[in-house]
DNA sequence: CAACCTCTTATGTTGGACATATAAATCTGC
DNA sequence: GCAGATTTATATGTCCAACATAAGAGGTTG
């Protein structure tokens, strides 16, 4: 009856599971049955409920460990990030926008922080800094940015900012990994971090807004302003794997 | 290191899919090469490829045609409604994340709209809050409430920002459909949107926040706290397509 | 030129095979 | 009798080979 005409196989084992799972009332911790066990009961080749599961994983739903099978999880929000950043490959062009988003969020964190942000964060803010002036490659440099940033976005105390920031995560790293390989960009971003801490240390706000204003600016600075410019050579890449 | 671990071929295969869409700045309606390409190109099965590809279309990347192969598509919206309305059946909170999410962008947004958003907006705005209290069912009203929330994030002229909302919108507007049963909750949204258009003709920026603020909270009541409260409100999504 | 037919190609699905991880059961030494 | 080591059983992870099916490509015929 939910068979939808020409649904494929695997899609009507997705709904054949989901109707399992509401049945059954099962929830966070529960495992489903196993593969096999699925593939005779509604009669498919453990292959497509290979498949099937896989819906289930990409949507952060399911996670499975073998031996024990698949057991229901709550990672969606860690779905919603990697979706994001799928189709923020996908729908290029949006570096500009992103940024401005970072410009949204970043700009306006003064207020959060004015106050609650620590000695030590701050600290560790510098120390962050430093480090990304004796960075080797720009990955490590592009890493140590994002850090720096993120520790000032944790330091918030906002736990959807956070993970948000977390859910943009790739993105902004790739933002921030252009104009990187050169040394003397490399210095900027330094300097204009150390003015954003010591802005931050004075409870400055008119300073720390000039300053995250220029530096967000700054890294605009190195990303192509329509189209495909990408050189790809460079594409290290290999985040996961 | 969340992205580290142990990672499986088929994860493996998706960053390599995922680096191949990148290194060819491909964008929608380019076809990824076949499988059988896929699986020689990075030495795989043709199952790990398919594994893989099944990841893909759970994020509305990518979908695949007979002959053609797998083109890249743009159907994020449809994947998340899939990934919330699944979400949904393991637990509830997935809707707190999201109305979280609304919380960090449309609070922030006041700084992109002061003196960028044009009377004509602000007047169309006010024309659909007027409409709200008209409506006669509960689904007109929430679509008229989340077209008067996108009118304003539109109107702040951020791309990225735009394209999140619309990927989102299946959710939100679901998420606003609670509680639109009451007349009386219909009214104090009403009165919360003009509170918000009036904020933003006197360019009053705490009263923006506040009224924002005020107003998000409020949709939450409605929301059941935790656990499996089924309350059974929530099995309008259907699964076909 | 158009309608029809065949051919080719790539996906969709299946069954089976083997490797690997791991919970559970079994065995060992004290 | 029990803690720790070892084996066993089970379910996932990956691969291969095969066939079915859909759909574009191209040729044939009226």
């Amino acid at each position: 009856m939910e068979d939808g005409g020409r649904a494929s196989a695997v899609d009507g084992m997705v709904q054949h599971i989901r109707g399992l799972i509401r049945d059954r009332g099962m929830t966070v911790g529960d495992v489903l049955p196993s593969e096999g066990e699925l593939a005779v009961m509604f009669d498919a080749s453990r292959n497509t409920v290979r498949e099937a599961f896989r819906t289930l994983k990409a949507y952060g739903v399911a996670e499975s460990r073998q031996k024990v099978g698949a057991v229901l999880t709550d990672q969606h929000q860690t779905a919603m990030r990697d979706l994001f950043s799928f189709a923020m490959d996908i729908s290029v062009d949006a570096f500009r926008d992103i940024q401005g988003y970072r410009r949204l969020t970043e700009m306006n964190l003064f207020d959060l922080l004015d106050g609650r942000i620590s000695k030590d964060t701050l600290s560790e803010m510098d120390a962050l800094n430093a480090s990304i002036g004796k960075a080797t490659t720009p990955e490590e440099a592009s890493d140590l940015d994002f850090q720096f940033h993120r520790l000032m976005v944790e330091a918030a105390g906002n736990r959807t900012l956070s993970e948000t920031y977390g859910m943009l995560k790739p993105v902004i790293r790739r933002l921030m990994l252009a104009g990187k390989s050169q040394r003397l960009a490399l210095e900027g971003v330094v300097a204009e971090h150390a003015d954003i801490v010591q802005a931050l240390r004075k409870a400055d706000r008119i300073a720390f807004v000039y300053h995250m204003n220029r530096h967000l600016d700054a890294g605009l600075e190195f990303i192509p302003t329509a189209g495909r410019g990408d050189a790809g050579s460079n594409t290290g890449m290999e985040e996961g794997r």
